[in-house]
DNA sequence: CATGAATGAGAATTCATTCAT
DNA sequence: GATGAATGAATTCTCATTCAT
């Protein structure tokens, strides 16, 4: 009895440590750089051990996106739970967005700028998953703009188009934040400012006429 | 005579061919995955081939860049040219910009969506130079909102910032034009419609209160 | 028990058909003209199995050396430990020599015979310590030498000058027995005729003054 | 007339050219580390223009050490015609022997340092001739011996014999100065001590008995 | 005579993965 | 359940060599 949920508690421990491993080194090194052996070493395990967890290495990877993605969607219904002014909400729910980009960046990289073949499916299997959840993370945004509107604090005709465009420009934002900020041959003002410049700007494009 | 000037003509057909090729994997299957067997392969010459016109793979990826900011900024420095309303030629601009993105898929997003190691002083050699030209290139943006700002027609405090947040935003319009549109899964708008109501929303975001 | 001892056993077994492979491949087609997968071939393991046990080509040439000079001072130890004549220890010592490089000349040629790049800081790792058995070889010819100046059998200035003149000498006749012995283009004089014939000019040509 | 002479002279020249530059980079470089790109480059000739010259990389090699045995044997032709005493003329020799093989270190391993399959002939077919050159220069020692020995000035039993130690002496001495002089590991004394004391001890150990 | 262009073969090395134990 | 050992396939890149011009 006991021992059959104990063993069963050690495995589920043993497959975070290995998610864990990985996800730091994603992070530190980029997908395409991190070897299996590489986690395997950090968590002093084999690496055939790897394998009676996961497939392969590219299902690693979409268990950590699926991972994160329940993280951003976890927070985004916390941010929703809360009661409050629905104008700072869908602020809190476009900054949350960004800083977990800037958080995830190899999950995010991976997830919204690499072009996936939608015909012949490899990374699909576990994508189906993935996508399910990046779904209710737009409709988080629709209805964050929907209340705007309807307290009119916000102004906008089509509710799809304008949830769209936000989001593209947020993408736009977060992907930049990760992918160039390091560059220093361009004159980057302080990530901060330009996400606060950022979300200003969305905000005053939608406020009603003034 | 004509043979010298032929054997030189093929010669860039050949260094063409090697790019459009290499864009063309890169964007596929990311720059990591991208083999210079494969780019071989696929012109059918041997790899051999390759290193007779760059010197090795990083040097290609800057080449590639290279190609794409001198297309734009070509276009932009067309357009600047043309006299007229400073928020219309504004608006020019920027559609010009995403238009050019979606024309020339394989090159932007390897330019603006493939993470390049900027601490490993590896790609940085040609990097100098394809840094200029994109400079340039947000230079024209800055140029044409402070010409919309002088003109009274645009108000906002920082231009710098302001010139960041407008890129990132139509970065982001543009790259997920690129990427996600034929995606199954999401209820995409027409993107006619993504891009008129994008710049629409920028446009009224940074309009003089009304 | 005796599962892993086996184990054990086995891959120390593996380890010298490595070593053995390549000693004689570097001896055969010299160094450069060796490749991994040559050894590999030979032994018909994989490439990669090699890696296994070497962390890359120079320490597997290392290793050769090491093996080299332990098995000639374990010899030489040996000899050094018999009571008797210094004279005629000396000349046991200095056969004793000759002979193991006859009798090892893949070793031999590989130690003393290939050019190694003392400037490049590559091969150095492991150089330190086959150096040091090296110079305990030497120091062994050194105490012979000395042992017979002071028991009035040979007569000579310094030392290190004399010691290095006669390991000189004795690797010359060595390398060639080994190299060109085979020549049919060259009178060559029986071996054993040669080597003593050798020794005697050494010991003459230290002897003192008669 | 004078168009075909001058033809002739410019190829000759050209040819010379090529073993001028292999030579150098052939020493400088070690033979495996000089491709034949290398050696067009420092002439400013296309790679394939030496192949109007050479079949190909080992008959360049070849060429050069032919080129340069001459030049020993030569030198020690010079040197045996200068009258004088015998003593002092095998001291020239010798030393003459061992100078060369300092000067040209690549061209003096791969011929006597290098194992050569007396069966399998590749590089064999200019070696007949370089052979023959070489089986010349040790006739020089042999009769420079049997000079001494007729002057008196020296005494041994076998000549043939004796010429052979002698030579593996000093050639033990010259390969050893080229292999390891720049082994910082060994305390090597300086080579002008170790070639002078060899050869002391050489003629000491053949003097007649005092 | 000389060469620019091209390549097949091969170099060292790494990696994801499997399997007997 | 975990692993040590092994490998096939792939990587970037270099080289000697050929051949049409």
């Amino acid at each position: 009895m006991g021992v059959a949920e104990r063993r069963a508690r050690e495995k589920e421990e043993l497959r975070q440590k290995i998610l864990d491993a990985a996800g730091q080194l994603f992070v530190e090194e980029g997908f395409a750089n991190v070897s299996v052996r590489k986690i395997a070493d950090r968590i002093e395990y084999s690496p055939a051990t790897i394998y009676l967890y996961f497939k392969d290495k590219t299902e690693l990877f979409s268990s950590l996106c699926w991972e994160t993605f329940s993280g951003l969607k976890a927070e985004l219904d916390r941010l929703e739970g809360e009661a409050g002014d629905p104008l700072a909400g869908l602020r809190r729910g476009l900054r949350a967005y960004i800083d977990f980009g800037i958080a995830h960046p190899n999950h995010y990289l991976l997830t919204f700028c690499t072009p996936v073949d939608h015909s012949a499916g490899k990374v699909m299997d576990n994508f189906q998953e993935i996508n399910r959840v990046g779904l209710e993370t737009f409709d988080h945004l629709q209805r964050a703009l929907d209340r705007c509107r309807q307290s009119g604090q916000l102004a906008f005709e089509d509710l799809n188009t304008t949830s769209q465009v936000v989001w593209t420009f947020i993408h736009g934002t977060t992907s930049l934040l990760i992918l160039n900020s390091g560059d220093p041959h361009f004159p980057w003002v302080p990530p901060e400012q330009l996400i606060e410049s950022s979300l200003d700007l969305i905000l005053r494009g939608l406020s009603p006429a003034r």
